[in-house]
DNA sequence: CACGATTATATGTCTAGACATATAAGTCAA
DNA sequence: TTGACTTATATGTCTAGACATATAATCGTG
């Protein structure tokens, strides 16, 4: 599997589509940034604007760009995320509620990765991971038990992030786009040491989300996360076709 | 709001577009049916092949086709949906995992909607609406509870369907295009009428899915499924920008 | 200054070709 | 029958143009 997708064999079209989507994706080129005239990048790349406008629009129809007659192409800011992002940021979803937001790093380890690390992390082997045990509480109500791997091959500077202030979720997603999400959800109930860590009564349901986030083809973290069952409810948002 | 997107002033290569998605999302064109060849319909249509091969690479983008050299395109069986789908159509997802599936009528109720009908539906004021009351079983075991609504002023077919064969999720599949869906998702602990319908001990932990679905700003239907929590995983996956 | 008319320009769509390339299908030999 | 080779064909990409159209910017006028 490559690293970037459709670039077994780079056409030119997909070559320039995928150099604007690179500046997009690592903030190079902001929301709301021009990206160049079609006849810029014509001159750049030197074909006809044809192939430029078909890169272009693919990037439109994937709602990364806008393109607007007689103004250009702006980059998009990122409107899919809202459904996901409350679920990807916790604080930030408890701060939207209103609520005080509460963090806690219960532990954080640097190793190699082990075997079920790499089965967690779905790669076949892995480098460096990142362990980390966090809770977040809203209002000092515990609100979410989180257990989190981050793949230092594709996140080196996760290695030196100071987790004990920032929650990784946040900082992840502050420094690192994720392109793609896979949620898997479940119940349980509460074991003991699951109960002390969100301060409810053992048997208790728990809502379990585990997280698998990648970009392109790329695993970036794995991250799992229990609810109060009954406190919580995860709202999420699909478009059909 | 139009019923159709881009249906503004239709330019010939999105006419030629939606000419194909409506006929595969009626299901006249199924999963696996290959659709005409560019050159039959640059001569159905009488324009240039790019015109034709824009239409299809569009469609091609959004995985509503598959386009295979030297054999043609062929309508793609839902797979954006697939994640949804694994939760709209229960049947379907028993099917997939191999196993014998079930189904009970446990009750139909045609009724004018009363008020926590309209709060459900999310509707100010309904006309009528149909109340149904089920249960999905693989391989005999019980699957998931099912408790439904279903707007008649959005979809009157309703009202004479059998459903005391076809499941109401299979059965709006087939004849109610969605375009959006919403889910809330929770966990409870079973009590004892929850216990019973799923064969499970009271006190053990039940995913909890509320969804609710509409069509350009109409209502559908508004569904509770219950699982039990600790056989069942909900596979969401996302793409971000 | 405010507002309507004009103009310049970037994107939107389309054509009639061209060559590349993956691959289904057919051919032939072991 | 099976495997290797050849061929036909549908899609993939690209060009150098063309005209259409929405709209930001400019210009003029009251």
């Amino acid at each position: 599997m490559s690293l970037v997708t459709d670039a077994d064999k780079p056409t030119l079209y997909k070559r320039i589509r995928a150099d604007i989507e690179k500046r997009i994706l690592t903030g190079e080129w902001p929301p709301g940034h021009r990206i160049p005239f079609e006849h810029e990048l014509v001159a750049r790349y030197g074909c006809s604007r044809m192939t430029v406008n078909k890169a272009l629009s693919e990037l439109a129809q994937a709602d990364l760009i806008e393109r607007r007659r007689r103004a250009g192409s702006f980059v998009r800011r990122p409107q899919h995320q809202s459904a996901v992002l409350k679920i990807a940021d916790i604080r930030a979803e408890i701060t939207a509620l209103g609520r005080a937001y509460g963090y806690e790093l219960i532990g954080r380890k640097l190793r190699a990765a082990t075997a079920s690390d790499c089965d967690r992390l779905g790669v076949k082997k892995a480098g460096k991971v990142v362990a980390i045990t966090c809770r977040h509480s809203a209002d000092n109500v515990p609100f979410a038990a989180e257990d989190r791997l981050i793949d230092l091959s594709s996140v080196p500077d996760a290695a030196t992030a100071d987790f004990s202030r920032e929650p990784p979720g946040s900082w992840l997603l502050h420094h690192v786009p994720w392109t793609e999400a896979e949620h898997t959800i479940s119940a349980i109930v509460a074991d003991d040491r699951t109960a002390e860590a969100l301060d409810i009564a053992v048997g208790a349901p728990c809502l379990v989300i585990d997280r698998y986030t990648w970009r392109s083809a790329r695993t970036i973290t794995a991250v799992r996360l229990l609810y109060p069952g009954d406190s919580h409810r995860l709202v999420a948002r699909f478009k059909g076709g």
